[in-house]
Formats: structure tokens, C-alpha cells, sequence
DNA sequence: TTGCTCCTCACGTCACGTGAGGTGGC
DNA sequence: TTGCTCCTCACGTCACGTGAGGTGGC
């Protein structure tokens, strides 16, 4: 009069997989076999198994039970560090449940930080993706700047023809968005000071960042638009010098 | 000039193998290689990646971010569903909380359910064993009935008497211990009337809760106890067909 | 030559789930 | 003989982690 591997798992709620699986790590000792081979538990498997599947339930892992040992008690510490965790949890998922909340509502895209989101609302699809690097590169002081000057400057004429720009474009309409685009940029440094501090605050770094940026200006503009930026930074430099 | 799958993981705030992950799962596309074997990813990666390592933090499997496919959307009730879930989860472990604190001031034991645990708080270790079954195979209403019954019975003179029966015990000793308990059984059975229904409630069906309580009496008490429960089985039946 | 980065297998993790293939008692 | 339960392999799951062993540019 014994048990079967089936009813010691019914008895216990739980399955007989998890049975068979807490003999293997050693967990719960194989009970005496009957002469057919059958295994034959009792009382004392219930008990213990009954303890496997409390302590397993409330998150403790196996080993961790297994640490445990036999005995009906349980190091303090542990469950306090469990109980740490659990609390760490539930606070995550309750941020994450605000978040869905808002990616619902689609006033937060799912490639940027929600500070951002408004500003590059109908940005072209280059523009944003650029902001999307930058997010990723630039320190919070930076990406505030940005997002201020792309939320006051992001539909100038300039800005406009800069998007219209293609490769077949001829050397003076270069020339001359470059000029222009250099005097816009001179006019934004007076009016956002913290513009020429954009970028040093790149946590991997400015050379990073710099190169970085880089490798999404060629990914993200055709020829002509890398070469009239190419031309501002020129000019940029010249009157530096002068 | 791109980048290499190292600053594409950094880029995104993920690991290498993460990103070799998506490859393999077919979530992100290889790009093109360089002369040297090396992977050389752009911007569109770059944001394919956030996309997958955001909807992936949100608790999204990926196989469900590879069922909302590139675009920037999500099926509203795959969003339901996952908030739903959380919010499950969520309550789940605030309970477990609760239970850990209990469990921790030792107001609950790792066997049983709570309510009985202070019934259960110093019987020997057999019977304590035999209300673990007992927790497992009856209903509610038998366990209410059994845990009144032990908290005002758990130590009659005939109770003390039962524990310390050993294989040695004389027929006559038996004899009379086994009509001291069905007296008794009898007072309890008017001062409860509920008793006479316990077990009666067993899920798992009577039949297989009789077999079960059988199992751990023949493995809880020793041939003496087992006997004289034997005839107060017997002196039961006989009183109720005279 | 030494370091460092990149590459591709390929096994490991955790707690079991899920067949596959075979045996034993009614 | 048919069903049902039990048994032991042994591979699968999920999202990567973690070496192993080899190559390429400085």
C-alpha cells in the first residue's frame, strides 16, 4: 500500500514531470521500488514534495531549496533577499504597464525616448532616424539642446530645400544652401548657447559619437546633402580662423 | 564606414549574442559584409534593433515582435493581452509578499495550508504528518470540521495514551484503549455533527481519499496503533448494527 | 610577435514539457 | 487482445550566456 508517481503528483498538485525532475537534481529521494519496478512513496515524499512546491512557488529556485535542506525552516536572509526582489519586480512591471499604456495611445514611437517623441513628429523619415542615432550618442544635456532646436527650427526654407536636395543638384545651389544653412547655424549658436557644447557630453565618448554620426550621414543622405553639409562644415571652420 | 555588430549592440544598450540572436531568429536582417567577413550595419539596423530590444523589454515574446512585423505598430490586443498578463502577474506576486512574511515569522509551516497551522502547532510528528494528508485529499468543509476537532481534542488522556502504544502492548491494553477511543469518537460525533460527513467532500472522490488515509496510517503509526484503529473500525460497525 | 576584434560552431542554462518505445496487470 | 498505467531515455522550450577555436589588421 503505497502511492504511484501519479497520485503522489495529484495529491501534491503538481505534475509528474516535476516529480520525476526533483529526483533528478536530487531534490527528493527515490522511494523503494515495488517488485514490478514501480516506485512506491509515501507520507514523508508527500511532505517534502509539498515543501518543493511551496518554496518553489513563492520564487525561490531549486537550488536554493536544495540549500535549504530537509528541515522546515528557511534561512532569513534569503527570503529577505527574495522579498527584495519581488518588490524590485513588481515595481517594473508597473512602470512597464505605464509605458504600454502610452505606446497604446501612440504618443511614444518604439525607437525613441518618450522626450522626444513630440519633436520628431513629422520630421522626414532621414531627419528622424538621425535623432534616433543622436539619442543613442548623446548625453541628456545634448539631447535637450537638440530637442529644442528641432522643435523651434525644424521647417525653415532652408531646412525645406536641404531634403530636396539630390545628386544632380549643380555647384552653386550648393554653394548657396551651404552659405545659407552656415548663417542659420551661426544665428541658432546665438540664440541656443548651449549649442556649441552639442555632443561633448557623449557618454561612449566624442570620438565615438563623432564618428557615429558620421556613419549616419553617409547611411542617411544622398551625395549632394553630404556634400553641402560637407561644405558648412568648411565654412564654419574658415570663419573660425578669421 | 559602419558599424560593427559590437557598436551596433552597444548603439542599442544590448549584447552581441542578443543581436546574433535576432539574426538567427530571422527578427533582424544580416547586413552586408566587408572584405573581411565582418558584418557592417547602418542606421536602419539601428533602429530595428531598438525596435525589437523595446518591444522585447515591454514583455513581448519574439515571436510576437516578429508577428507585428517592421513597422512602427502593434496590434492593440497583443498590447491588451500583455497588460492583462501583467497586471496578473503583478497581483500574483504582491500575494507572494504576503506569504513570505508569514512564512517568515514562522505563523505559517511550508506543508500546510495556513489555517491549519496552528492546530497542527504540537501534535507529534505523525499526526501532524497525517493532517498534511489529510489537507491534500479533503474538501473544505471536512478541513474545517477536522481543525475544530483538533484544537479542542488534540490531547485527551485516550489521544496521549494512542501516541505511545508500541508492538509490544498487550491484547487486553488494546483492547480497552480501542473502546476508550470509540467512546469518545461517539462524544465528539454528537458534540460535531458535521464529523460524520468528513471526508465525504473529497475531491479527488471518497474512494480514493479512503485508500490515501490508509496509506498514511499504515505508514505513520506502528502495528500496535494500526491494530487497536482496527477495532475501533470494528467496535463502530458492530455498535451501529445492533 | 603580441593584443585586440571579429567570426562561426556548439554546448549550457532553468524547470520542466512532450513524445518515443517498451513493459506489466486486468 | 485491448486499455491503461508505469517505466526510462532523450530531445524540445526560451532567450540568450559562455567558452572553443580560428582569422585579420595594427
Amino acid at each position: 500500500m503505497a502511492w504511484s508517481t501519479r497520485q503522489l503528483a495529484d495529491l501534491a498538485g503538481t505534475t509528474l514531470r516535476a516529480v520525476r525532475h526533483y529526483h533528478e537534481v536530487g531534490l527528493l529521494a527515490e522511494p523503494e521500488r515495488s517488485s514490478n519496478g514501480y516506485k512506491q512513496y509515501g507520507v514523508a515524499h508527500l511532505v517534502r514534495l509539498l515543501r518543493i512546491k511551496r518554496l518553489s512557488d513563492l520564487g525561490f529556485s531549486l537550488s536554493q531549496i536544495a540549500a535549504m535542506g530537509e528541515a522546515d525552516e528557511h534561512p532569513e536572509e534569503a527570503v529577505a533577499v527574495l522579498d527584495a526582489e519581488l518588490a524590485a519586480t513588481i515595481e517594473r512591471l508597473q512602470r512597464v504597464r505605464v509605458e504600454l499604456s502610452t505606446v497604446l495611445g501612440k504618443r511614444s514611437p518604439t525607437d525613441l525616448p518618450p522626450e522626444l517623441s513630440t519633436a520628431v513628429a513629422d520630421l522626414p523619415a532621414n531627419d528622424r532616424a538621425f535623432t534616433v542615432v543622436l539619442s543613442r550618442i548623446f548625453g541628456p544635456k545634448s539631447l535637450e539642446t537638440w530637442r529644442k532646436m528641432m522643435e523651434d527650427y525644424h521647417y525653415t526654407p532652408n531646412a525645406i530645400e536641404f531634403d530636396k536636395l539630390t545628386d544632380d543638384t549643380d555647384d552653386a545651389t550648393r554653394q548657396r544652401i551651404a552659405q545659407a544653412l552656415t548663417t542659420e547655424l551661426a544665428d541658432l549658436t546665438a540664440t541656443y548657447p548651449e549649442a556649441a557644447q552639442l555632443g561633448m557630453d557623449a557618454p561612449s565618448g566624442v570620438a565615438f559619437a563623432n564618428e557615429a554620426m558620421n556613419v549616419a550621414l553617409l547611411d542617411l543622405y544622398n551625395e549632394a546633402q553630404i556634400d553641402v553639409t560637407q561644405r558648412v562644415v568648411r565654412l564654419i571652420s574658415e570663419s573660425k580662423k578669421s
